[in-house]
DNA sequence: GGCGCCATGTAACCAGTTACATGATTGC
DNA sequence: GCAATCATGTAACTGGTTACATGGCGCC
């Protein structure tokens, strides 16, 4: 995941992972915000892959390493970017940094990606009502609540996304 | 986690870890499905520590071992349960834990809890208002609307939960 | 005799966090 | 001179998952 995001990041402009840091900080920090023991060494991974190179600078008598993304980079960014958002799991992180960085696929893709993603949900909400039939049988009344919330909270994410694809 | 899930399932019954897993599937399985990997090793770790106790019992040719809480595991529980929940993540999971097992809380500290919830969540959402006025200035109307779904998305929260204090 | 379920467990891996270590620059 | 911020990095830990290994029972 966090190897996307910095990515992503790099799509828009070279950086340091100290920038990577302050970057999300005031951007994706409040559904993903990665810590420095996990940032320098997905830039290491990434580096080694080759999709992302790096250009060493010295500013200000400090030691930069600025990472720019290479073609083979913008390709697996683009590729995971376009691949179906994953509803199965409470990840709402996961759709969320595709929601950000939608700006870098095209239109009709977005809108085919989002339309996947609330089908898959309502499919996964449906399942849970049958899983409530069953659960009805033997669980008391607090157990139960928490299936609701399921359903309350998957009839909000499908309500938010469709909205969210009309103004697309 | 996965330890205070299984002392909460042990309230109510003595259990097999087979038992434990099979139980979840039709629980707490949509937001809290632990594997063998993780309730085995964590079995082990609570009967160290004295929470819980096993009987083996060999049924059917099978041995089984058969856990059940002990009195400092039952207070291990209940100080857990009556503590904060955790606002400040995308924590669903923790939140429905503590639902499910509300039942074990007496009524006015389950209330108590909530509403402790609620505040925290909704102190959390001004943060986020307060960062859209920073962010605002140099994101794009994509990396906004993660902002704005995480507006709405704690507003989404908060009522659910008031809703459901009110009915408790 | 083979499949599916019951039942327990371990080893390797994963995607991170926390805490630590280092050192330079800037501003009071 | 010392605190805050800039800047990079590693080691140990965490809380799990996946895949594997083992074996017995019931049923067709």
């Amino acid at each position: 995941m966090i190897e996307y995001i910095i990515l992503g990041f790099l799509m828009r402009q070279a950086m340091t992972g100290y920038d990577i840091k302050q970057y999300m900080g005031y951007s994706t920090a409040y559904f993903m915000d990665a810590s420095f023991g996990s940032i320098y060494p997905a830039l290491k991974r990434l580096t080694e892959k080759g999709l992302i190179s790096l250009s060493e600078v010295v500013e200000g008598g400090k030691l930069k390493k600025v990472y720019s993304i290479t073609n083979a980079g913008r390709e697996s960014f683009s590729k995971w970017l376009g691949s179906p958002i994953e509803a199965s799991k409470n990840n709402i992180s996961g759709s969320l940094t595709k929601i950000f960085f939608l700006s870098y696929l095209p239109k009709e893709q977005a809108a085919a990606l989002l339309h996947g993603y609330i089908r898959d949900i309502d499919e996964y909400r449906q399942g849970l009502t049958k899983l409530r039939e069953l659960v009805i049988l033997h669980a008391n009344g607090f157990e139960l609540s928490t299936l609701d919330f399921g359903l309350d909270y998957y009839t909000f994410i499908i309500d938010w996304y469709s909205r969210y694809l009309q103004n697309l």
